[in-house]
DNA sequence: TTGAAAGCGTTACCAG
DNA sequence: CTGGTAACGCTTTCAA
């Protein structure tokens, strides 16, 4: 008898089923290479002795780790929670596992984590950030691993990505509300690194401003340093005193557009009415039983599977050059605009 | 000069440094056992062929993996997104790296991937379901691996626990809703596996309720079948069918009280005045500048913390027998009750 | 302070 | 269908 306290071995399986290390090998990874009978002596033993390959030793003998590595910016905020969501759906039905990574909006934690990451070897990588330092991106080029950035459509891919266009989604939601009537629309959000896509979102909104002739831009400013949700709330009132003849609002996430509404509520006004908002992302807490918010729905799940499908593919070898898939977005009427 | 597909290794980075394998090892892993100008030499080769270690087999040889497996609910619902984030905290500092995997409320799929992540021969493995199948139970004795189990004390824990009493929470929040005056008190939530521990939260209220003379328990039953948020707002309705005098209102979760609050709102209601509402968790989106929801605060992110705090601590022999950490937790006053 | 040899537990490869 | 042998890339252990 072994000692109980260490795992049992491959070694341990072979011995206690009579059969050699590569059978016992063959019955758990290809069955049907291995005669029925024997295979059921390996499933008794590895049942017996509560065998559990360790992938350490598979990874390094197979080159094959079977892991992906995501890494985002944050859990928080319900903004990546879909995503990866969908990508561990994905990887699960491929035997795959998920490593992750929260950069908090910092690249030089992002090049850290990502030379962590490529010791385990992984399958592929998913991005969430957009920017990313020279050197991270010298890293993995150079480890040629398939990687995927997400939330986005960038001008020069490192790889592959899986998004939607930022400035196309801001036009878009501008273009909505002018069909919904308004006309003096604003817009507000979080700037800065936690949110270089909202400044996206807010560009395409102050091009389209131009474009349907709605007037200049009214871009109210982030004081920055707090969250999304008190921005929003901050920003509405700054909104009020700069341009008090706002109709709508856009607002570049539904965080912000809660902030907004919340505020609104607390100063008796009414959405819309006095002021519609819109939000940015169709998060849980913006459905018809909750906020009820008007916003821009983005498929944050789809995005995750998507991701997850491409690494798979391209370790295949299904897939060789670049390849960028646009998962779109579709505006969602409700009751705050 | 090698393929430059290939990996540089450990034996390239020695030739080209002119030392072995052991020295180039040792600079990396522990760098003053080592003569300063032959660490420079070795970081010098290091850099020239962008060298990283492969942590497989590094894990192999030395036996420690340096990985953590969290197996969560899900995601999804902002509930344990910053323990993660806090787990993940704990780990880097610790140069560990975080294995999530996502078991939808299953404990079959809670089973597998227990298995799956077996496999990796983690440091350490956390939880946050609350109820295992005996095989389940069984594998992660028989690995003798650390386990934490989270957002609960178990009475019979695997290992260890970091958490609180929902008991206790639910009997909390009830007294507080006393103590501000409320006396016909009711409560709702999602039952059922997706929330086990919200009916736990209710059993407390119950209790609670008998003990402070307050009559019998307004249980709102959960059709089922629906978001929490969505339970919420259907909640509310049938609340005020059933006992229309109700002052008060518990819901076992944040997004029940937003569905809770979101529906008073389309109704009409004043919450307080026609019906006060509290929640449970403290999400991001129940601060004053969002929801500005009474509720009973949770600390999610130091749950995450100190999880990993006790599965380094164990690894590293500073903890032997069992070990239940309870968090608590604290009544935050806001604007709805 | 450095190095040689012997694994760690698995799978690839080739024979039988 | 089965088995022997040789890696996989690193660290442990022991000597020098």
């Amino acid at each position: 008898m072994r000692d109980p306290e260490r795992w049992a071995t491959m070694q341990d399986v072979a011995r206690e089923a009579g059969v050699s290390t590569m059978t016992v090998s063959r019955a758990l990874t290809a069955p049907d290479k291995v005669a029925a009978e024997t295979r059921e002596r390996v499933n008794g033993a590895v049942a017996r002795l509560g065998y559990v390959p360790d992938q350490s030793a598979g990874s390094l003998s197979s080159r094959n780790t079977r892991l992906v590595t995501a890494l985002i910016s944050t859990l928080g905020g319900s903004v990546f929670a879909e995503t990866a969501a969908g990508l561990m759906r994905t990887l699960r039905d491929a035997n795959c596992q998920l490593l992750l990574g929260a950069t908090d909006y910092s690249q030089e934690s992002e090049e850290e984590l990502i030379s962590a990451a490529l010791g385990r070897r992984p399958v592929g990588v998913v991005l969430t950030s957009e920017h990313h330092t020279p050197d991270a991106q010298r890293k993995l080029r150079r480890a040629h691993v398939p990687v995927v950035e997400i939330w986005e459509l960038p001008d020069d891919p490192i790889d592959m990505a899986v998004g939607f266009s930022n400035h196309a989604a801001g036009w878009r939601m501008t273009q909505f509300l002018h069909e919904l009537g308004y006309r003096r629309i604003a817009t507000m959000g979080q700037r800065g690194p936690a949110d270089a896509r909202g400044q996206r979102r807010q560009q395409g909104y102050a091009d389209a401003m131009r474009a349907l002739g709605l007037g200049a831009p009214r871009i109210v400013p982030d004081d920055g340093g707090c969250t999304p949700i008190e921005a929003g709330a901050r920003g509405l009132v700054a909104l009020r005193e700069r341009w008090p003849d706002t109709d709508a609002v856009f607002c570049t996430s539904d965080a912000g557009a809660l902030g907004a509404v919340s505020e609104a509520r607390r100063r008796g006004l009414a959405t819309p009415g006095d002021i519609a908002i819109a939000g940015f992302g169709d998060f849980d807490y913006a459905g018809p039983a909750g906020l009820d918010l008007t916003t821009l729905r983005v498929p944050g799940f789809r995005m995750g599977e998507e991701a997850g499908r491409l690494l798979l593919a391209r370790q295949a070898g299904e897939i060789s050059g670049p390849c960028m898939v646009n998962v779109g977005f579709e505006p969602v009427r409700r009751a705050t605009a």
